[in-house]
DNA sequence: CGCTATAATGGTACCGGTTTCAGAAACCGG
DNA sequence: CCGGTTTCTGAAACCGGTACCATTATAGCG
């Protein structure tokens, strides 16, 4: 296994400097016969040479890499998401290196961004749920980070970036399908709430059936887990306290099925004497029995819409540390 | 935001050498007075430095880093693994770069691995299906590879490093499952036969029926796509061919999903009419209507195996490129 | 035709670490 | 008290690019 071919490799074979290399890497077309371009092009091809990226980043502290740190990838909609920031960073030249949370709860946060920093990330996609104070640690070492980081699903607010679907609206979507199926006492089965997106989903429940002078108090609220089992559990809790309910948001098509299940078990047909609304649409749902009915996210397009976002604040300071010296003495 | 802190700092607030810090960061503990790591050890806290892992990948041309191609991860079982490569990653103390590839017929292979390459990963986990002759390219540009590469879900080489479920096994065991509840006529709803692992999972069908004497020829064989629709129309085409059919192995639960749909339209009791065994147990199988009897695969754990595997390989071939100095004249 | 504006290219410092080599300091037996 | 080790530490080269500045060739123009 021979050395790497290096830029000093071409530029010997092609008869130029490593200056020259370099332009041609660049692109540039200016300040150069078309010829010499041409026989350097050729050097690289012949030579089988590709840049190394460490000295690239290393010398221009940029490294067309974005830093994405995750949580709960095991699941269908930040699967899916993953899947759209790969596919939007890959088609604008970016690699993603990849952090995974597995208890978000915990904060070896710090160690997550001094590992990306030090790698040059150009941007940072911070996908893991917004839960108790995780949020903090972030905001106080991002405060004086370099690089643009771009939150998904959180709250929004003033000096930070966030990308989101737009949970509430798609709560008031749910519920108002089930509001104009004549249901006239309607259950929600919430997720955690200390995840921001299940409490602004709760919060378009609420306000369909205010709007409408439904009932809506909490007892008609029950918190599960995202897991269908919760689901089960939250819907046998809620008929428990009141039978009359006929209809039901379940806030991801998971816990929905666990409803499903729980309305097969107690006679209830579906959606005859009970509907039943999910959230995600995920690719099963239609083949749940008795098919269920979603509202439909598009996890893969927010994932796509966050990294054209962090590609904007990354052209928009494109060179990172390199700035005028300050002259501080 | 001022300049990184470089190791020239740390070295002058210590008031030593850079060698004396890299030292330190290497662990070593010969070779030094205890008091003059201290010291160093303070001013590296006191400053905050965090060494720059480009700047020591362009020496050391290690990254820390694992290439990771995989190929569907929107779904459940890839993205488990993806799971599991990146936790036991994470504490072997590497960091994923992560690449999709969205048709893998397609071979922007090439591009990739220069990619890669170029960062100076440590070892690569090729994650794609092996469909066609996609293999073929990879094999040829591995071959004169510097890095170990460890290949997911195919069929085992003798000079290549695989990591794979027992996908034979895995059809062998949910096939002889539906042998002991006495079913006569066992159908497969297989997925896409250009992949290794569907083509597992129908010698393990085939074994278990043949051992025992039952049938087991083409037209009991439906090849879905791993899609819930697909498993619909698999057993719609099994059932119009052989009626008698009473049990099904689907390869997938998706596919297993979408035939349980088309044993209910038919009006067939599951299991008593019709038993249908899927395979992967995804979360929500338990939870289908009627609940699915599955084959559960540690996808997790294939992940984490796999990257153990890669370490060994790189730990035995610790230098990449550096080695003696070959003196070819 | 001489002089400047501009294009094309080369030389080289630098990014921030690691590592080799060599020198200084400390130690030790005679 | 001295030569020889053994420890500890520093100087400097190097990894493979980028980019500034210098230099030379070419062109344009009065």
């Amino acid at each position: 296994m021979p050395p790497r071919t290096t830029i000093t490799d071409v530029a010997r074979a092609a008869g130029v400097s490593k200056a020259t290399i370099s332009r041609v890497l660049a692109g540039q077309t200016k300040h150069m016969r078309e010829e010499t371009r041409q026989r350097v092009l050729q050097a690289i091809d012949e030579l089988g040479y590709h840049p190394s990226s460490a000295a690239r980043s290393l010398k221009s502290k940029r490294s067309f890499t974005l830093g994405v740190v995750g949580y709960g990838f095991e699941y269908y909609g930040p699967s899916c998401t993953l899947c759209g920031i790969e596919e939007e960073a890959s088609t604008l030249g970016y690699t993603i290196l990849l952090n995974l949370i597995r208890r978000p709860e915990t904060n070896k946060v710090e160690q997550l961004l001094e590992n990306m920093l030090s790698r040059y990330v150009d941007g940072i996609i911070w996908a893991v749920p917004e839960i108790g104070d995780n949020r903090a640690w972030v905001k106080c070492r991002t405060r004086r980070l370099s690089v643009p980081i771009i939150f998904l699903s959180m709250e929004p607010q003033t000096d930070q970036f966030v990308a989101t679907i737009d949970n509430y609206s798609g709560g008031l979507m749910a519920t108002r399908h089930l509001i104009a199926q004549g249901r006239q006492n309607i259950g929600l089965i919430t997720g955690p709430l200390d995840w921001w997106e299940a409490r602004q989903r709760k919060l378009g429940w609420r306000e369909a059936l205010e709007s409408v002078g439904l009932p809506s108090q909490d007892s008609l609220i029950s918190e599960g887990n995202w897991s269908a089992a919760s689901g089960e559990r939250a819907l046998n809790q809620l008929l428990a306290r009141h039978p009359e309910i006929d209809g039901v948001f379940a806030c991801n098509d998971q816990m929905a099925l666990g409803a499903l299940k729980v309305a097969r078990h107690l006679g209830r047909q579906v959606p005859e004497d009970l509907a039943i609304v999910g959230f995600d649409d995920i690719p099963e749902a239609a083949y749940f029995y008795p098919p269920l009915s979603t509202v439909r996210q598009d996890m893969v397009e927010l994932g796509r819409r966050a990294v054209r976002g962090l590609g904007k604040m990354i052209e928009a300071n494109p060179d990172g540390a390199s700035r005028l010296p300050e002259t501080i003495v």
